[in-house]
RNA sequence: GCUCUCAUAGCUCAACUGGAUAGAGUAUCAGUCUCCGAAGCUGAAGGUUACAGGUUCGACUCCUGUUGGGAGCACCA
């Protein structure tokens, strides 16, 4: 048991005794005091002001006058101020938690029975991971591991959107124009080369697109639109609304900002794509070949892919991020039509079809919309690709709650998919969670692909690690290693700095990342966080140097601890309620913001007081425990957040 | 137009989910290495928590409204 459990049973039996009320001692109210205040913890008693019909400050006398006078040994002293009661511990009490922490350090709860899937990472094939990937990888890791050590069963899992037009395009560019290049002969990773080619269709397309756009036939389209007052005054809103935002821009340009542009951009496009282009003709023909398992297009899609998965692979293994198991969107989307027509062919089926042959759910029950599940052609949708692996997933592993990562722009998406989940009878349908998180921005704003602000994620990692062995070469303290060694511990400085530097900003909220910023290793961030660990192994040598020493040094039972030990102990003591906290809210912030804290009240330590001291081998004994102590904390809660602690830096 | 969401120091973020005088970092200024690693520590300065009401012992936190930013409202994914 630790201190704060400790405190919420007296408490706990404070309230039977004098009040005869029974209260479950978890629902104590436990915080750490206030340091303008003296104490250790406090007791926050306005909760039981009402059940006792006491006035605050006179409950909170009554329970420091209880605790210190039945258990002396405990508690010290306290001090009522209204409805907080700081209590002081003895100083014995954190002696032997630190001893006990020593021997049984940071580990996750007992496995509480219960499995949840996380989803996280599922990109696209046709392009490469870029920074919001990054955060929803850094994102899942760690939300997986929270639970983990919650004490949950934890499976990690992806949907790869393996098909599809966009997948097309890649494909039909590199047919065309890619004159046989493979990641070999170009010199490049495979996900990148796939994205150049992407790319080429967008431009390809819009050159196409553009020549069209000089026809009569585009210029009497056009003219219908514009005849269209509805149209145009809704069109001219918009455009006025974004003209705004990008006025400040250089590159701002007044013949942007046209109706007739805008037709073209935002209204048509689409159709013409669809209707009228020949690459998007071309494009949905081999779309049509691939269902049809065309082989010459399977093998071309298969060779393509094999690039990519290839290029994630590097990406994943360098952020450190790994799965239980992978599922492929060309697999599963089968799938889901087959979960809608069964439950079609039942008599109470919660699906209906309309005349021209598309199935349907309505959900304006539930405050949503009707929604289509298959089109007239029968084929699926992306929601219905959806449910399929939700299904296939349940087969597999039966699990009891299921989280998916996923970018706040499909909140909508989450709410019709979890509804229909809950009406096919699935029982953890009630236990879905959209983990939803918020852009990552630019200092310039949001990141275009058009205005080529794509911060990719195999860029943005070498260069940190590029700024870290910079920074590093300066101080001169890994000069003796192996230029191998060395390069390893720049890449866990680089790699935590920028966990950290994304994960200590809540989910859900819009975050910017500057990159100036993020390779700043000074103060809140994560080297300072490994600083502090490489402090502690230091100090582990010293130990080392002086085991025989101190090996027959017992700490005295009377050992008077220092204000600095004592605070420090106080931030390891609320481990347990951080990860508590991060998984209840699936909030790896929470556990971010915990390190900072420890390595912060680390560094105060050793700063305020001498640790090894040979006049002193108690005290010393005392502190280089107490530094292991946070060194084993410090390599936990990182872990949970996949920063790695290195020796040296 | 409808729905959701966010707004805290110049900037980037906290505030134990309703608790004490709202805290850190950064940037600026001033200290601090003959002493366990200075990616450190100490201090100064920086706030009408967007605005206006309400709920109660207590509100950055909950409710209502207003303003401003973001997202969503396809037989796209």
């Amino acid at each position: 048991m630790n201190l704060t459990q400790l405190l919420q049973e007296h408490s706990a039996a404070f309230v039977k005794q004098a009040y005869g009320l029974d209260l479950p001692a978890k629902d104590i109210q436990i915080a750490k005091t206030d340091e303008k205040f003296e104490g250790d913890l406090t007791v926050l008693v306005f909760p039981l002001v009402k059940i006792t019909k006491q006035k605050p400050q006179d409950l909170s006398r009554q329970l420091g006058e209880y605790l210190c006078s039945q258990q002396p040994n405990l508690f010290t002293q306290f001090n009522a101020v209204a409805g907080f009661c700081n209590v002081s511990f003895a100083d014995a009490c954190w002696v032997d938690y630190t001893l006990a922490k020593l021997e049984n350090p940071a580990q996750n709860l007992p496995h509480n029975g219960k499995t949840v899937l996380v989803e996280y990472s599922s990109p696209n094939t046709n392009k490469p991971l870029h920074l919001g990937h990054i955060r929803n990888n850094l994102l899942g890791f760690s939300v997986s591991n929270v639970l983990k050590a919650a004490g949950y069963g934890v499976k990690m899992v992806q949907i790869i959107n393996d098909r599809g037009v966009h997948i097309c395009k890649s494909m039909l560019a590199w047919q065309r124009f890619g004159n046989g290049e493979t990641p070999q002969t170009a010199e490049i990773k495979g996900d990148h080369l796939v994205g150049k080619y992407y790319v080429r269709f967008e431009t390809e397309f819009q050159s196409e697109y553009k020549k069209w756009q000089q026809t009569e036939a585009a210029q009497n389209l056009l003219n219908a639109w514009l005849s269209n007052e509805k149209n145009v005054l809704k069109a001219q809103k918009e455009i006025d609304k974004d003209k705004e935002k990008a006025r400040e821009k250089e590159n701002f340009n007044e013949a942007d900002f046209s109706l007739e542009k805008y037709f073209f951009k935002e209204v048509y496009k689409n159709t013409y794509f669809n209707e009228q282009s020949e690459l998007g003709a071309a494009c949905k023909k081999m779309l049509q070949d691939w269902e049809n398992q065309e082989p010459n297009v399977i093998a071309l899609w298969q060779q393509m892919n094999g690039w990519v998965y290839q290029g994630f692979g590097e990406t994943y293994q360098k952020l450190g991020v790994n799965f239980d198991k992978l599922y492929y969107e060309s697999q599963t989307y089968l799938k889901g039509k087959e979960l809608v027509e069964q439950n079609l062919a039942q008599p109470e089926t919660i699906f209906y079809k309309e005349e021209d042959g598309s199935t349907w759910i309505d959900l304006t029950a539930a405050k949503l919309d009707k929604k289509v599940v298959l089109r007239g052609d029968g084929t699926s949708m992306y929601i219905t690709q959806d449910l399929g692996t939700a299904w296939q997933r349940f087969q597999d592993f039966d699990m009891d709650a299921m989280i998916y990562v996923v970018g706040n722009e499909q909140e909508y998406h989450f709410q019709v998919l979890f509804e229909i989940l809950k009406r096919l009878g699935f029982k953890f349908s009630q236990q879905c969670q959209h983990l939803s998180y918020g852009m990552v921005n630019l200092p310039t704003g949001r990141m275009k692909s058009r205005e080529g602000t794509v911060v990719d994620a195999d860029d943005l990692i070498s260069l940190l690690i590029e700024e870290v062995r910079k920074e590093s070469q300066e101080r001169s303290t890994l000069s003796d290693l192996s230029p191998e060694a060395q390069q390893a511990i720049c890449e866990k400085v680089a790699l935590a700095a920028l966990k950290f530097f994304i994960l200590k900003v809540e989910p859900k909220k819009t975050m910017i990342f500057d990159p100036s910023q993020s390779i700043d290793l000074q103060g809140q961030t994560g080297p300072y966080i490994q600083n502090a660990y490489v402090r502690t192994r230091g100090l582990g040598r010293k130990a080392a140097e002086l085991q025989a020493t101190l090996a027959n040094v017992t700490i005295p039972a009377d050992y008077q601890l220092h204000a600095a030990e004592k605070e420090v102990l106080k931030v390891v003591l609320q481990l347990p309620q951080a990860i508590q906290t991060a998984a209840q809210t699936y909030n790896p912030a929470e556990v971010a913001n915990y390190l900072y804290n420890l390595a912060r009240t680390f560094h105060r330590f050793y700063n305020d007081v001498k640790i090894v001291d040979k006049e002193q081998l108690a005290q010393t004994k005392f502190r280089l425990n107490l530094a292991q102590v946070v060194a084993d904390t410090l390599q936990y809660a990182g872990a949970l957040l996949g920063m790695e602690m290195p020796e040296m830096m």
